[in-house]
DNA sequence: CGTCCTTTTGAACATTGTCAAACACTGTGG
DNA sequence: CCACAGTGTTTGACAATGTTCAAAAGGACG
């Protein structure tokens, strides 16, 4: 195993938030216990329940996090780079709850759990960012639980397209990031459903081949989708 | 309205997680901002959308969370005494979430937001409770969500009365803390469904009378149910 | 006792999931 | 270059699950 984190990648990290604000010298004695690594596609990086010992760090790549009960499995997000993942168990100190995989060629950073719960207690900036980050993802997961429960999956996925596009800065074609059948069990359905659910949507407006997406019909699609900021908006 | 936290309501907000371990000096000043008020049932105390005031405390009674979007509502969490609720949107200084009524005649403290803010960055103690705490609500949604899409609606049900009687110490035989109507939408079914789902877990040896509910076969249950403790537990 | 609300029940319906098969795409090895 | 395997996607028929609507039954409370 490879030990030490290579200066070159400290610029990417402390450009993150939760790095940003703090000391030069806090921020050497995180990245002195560090390390990077880096991994082929499909390979598990985490197995929910296991002891948090690192927070991961997306450096390049991309991340699936997911989760399975009883041989079912879904996916809970997708993490690319450059952002954290697993915080929330690392200031907890308690079990991972989701597995972690990587979707791509990727490069991960490790900070130990421990090493960021003590510095969390000497840096005022490090310890406002994390709340702040945390906030954050507590109200990403709101929101999704929202997504879930008041919508249907044709609803879910109009929406997706929405938030898709923003991100995409409003063009009106553009590609899905992920494979439809991650796409399908993030939405919380079957990929046969999600399948179905895209010729629906065409009624609506959208047109789609292979993972290439065009909304030919804005209006008709949102006056369909109604995307609300307290469940869509990726940001606040 | 009525300003001004009555000294006798100091004891039960100190002795939450959150308040427990900061200086009497900071937390004394938290106290100068903040104010109780008794509010009968059903009174909505938040709409989601609003701008975060005021961090929340229930200190009697019960509150419920929900939220709603193109007519349609679902119960998100119930919070009781003593604890706090709609800490992230404080944190973030972001629009609630969620909404929040009162259940029951309850008795809340409101603590300004940007006093909570503010002792953050002065009291260590204080950071790092509400970083555990945010962490701890967290953790909670994700497991939800797991609940949610990896369980049919009679597992979730199954799950539910499992995780109530171990609240109840274990005991065979418990009450329901909420109306049914209300388990229906936190379960993310119809009233009807919920029902329905009650009649078929009495072949696993569940008892329904009222809201009093009888576990007859444990076992039976349990392998039906296939608890975990990534999704199941409450604490952790 | 009557009123209001929740809960239950039944029947029809809508949505979503399952299974099997066909199809499309990608990369490999002959 | 093509045949081929492997994987992801689509389609169709069907089953399971969950919702809707209407109505009846049960409880709480004045």
């Amino acid at each position: 195993m490879y030990l030490g984190m290579p200066e070159s990648d400290f610029p990417d990290i402390r450009g993150l938030h939760l790095f940003a604000e703090m000391s030069d010298e806090h921020f050497l004695a995180l990245m002195r216990g560090s390390y990077v690594q880096n991994f082929p596609p499909q390979i598990q990086l985490i197995e929910e329940g296991d002891p948090s010992d690192f927070l991961h760090i997306v450096l390049s790549g991309s991340v699936e996090l997911f989760s399975s009960w009883n041989h079912r499995e879904t996916s809970m997000a997708t993490v690319r780079p450059v952002s954290t993942f697993i915080l929330a168990a690392s200031v907890r100190d308690a079990p991972y709850l989701m597995s972690a995989r990587t979707l791509e060629k990727s490069r991960i950073a490790l900070i130990p759990s421990q090493d960021v719960r003590a510095v969390f207690d000497i840096d005022a900036h490090f310890a406002r960012a994390i709340v702040t980050e945390l906030a954050q993802c507590y109200r990403s997961v709101v929101k999704n639980t929202k997504d879930l429960k008041l919508r249907t999956s044709l609803e879910r996925l109009a929406n997706y397209l929405l938030r898709q596009q923003k991100r995409e800065n409003g063009a009106s074609e553009f590609d899905l990031p992920i494979e439809k059948r991650l796409l399908a069990s993030f939405l919380g359905m079957t990929p046969e459903n999600l399948s179905r659910a895209f010729k629906s949507l065409k009624s609506y407006g959208i047109h789609v081949s292979g993972n290439h997406i065009k909304i030919l019909d804005q209006e008709d699609l949102e006056k369909f989708a109604r995307p609300s900021a307290l469940i869509d908006d990726f940001r606040s």
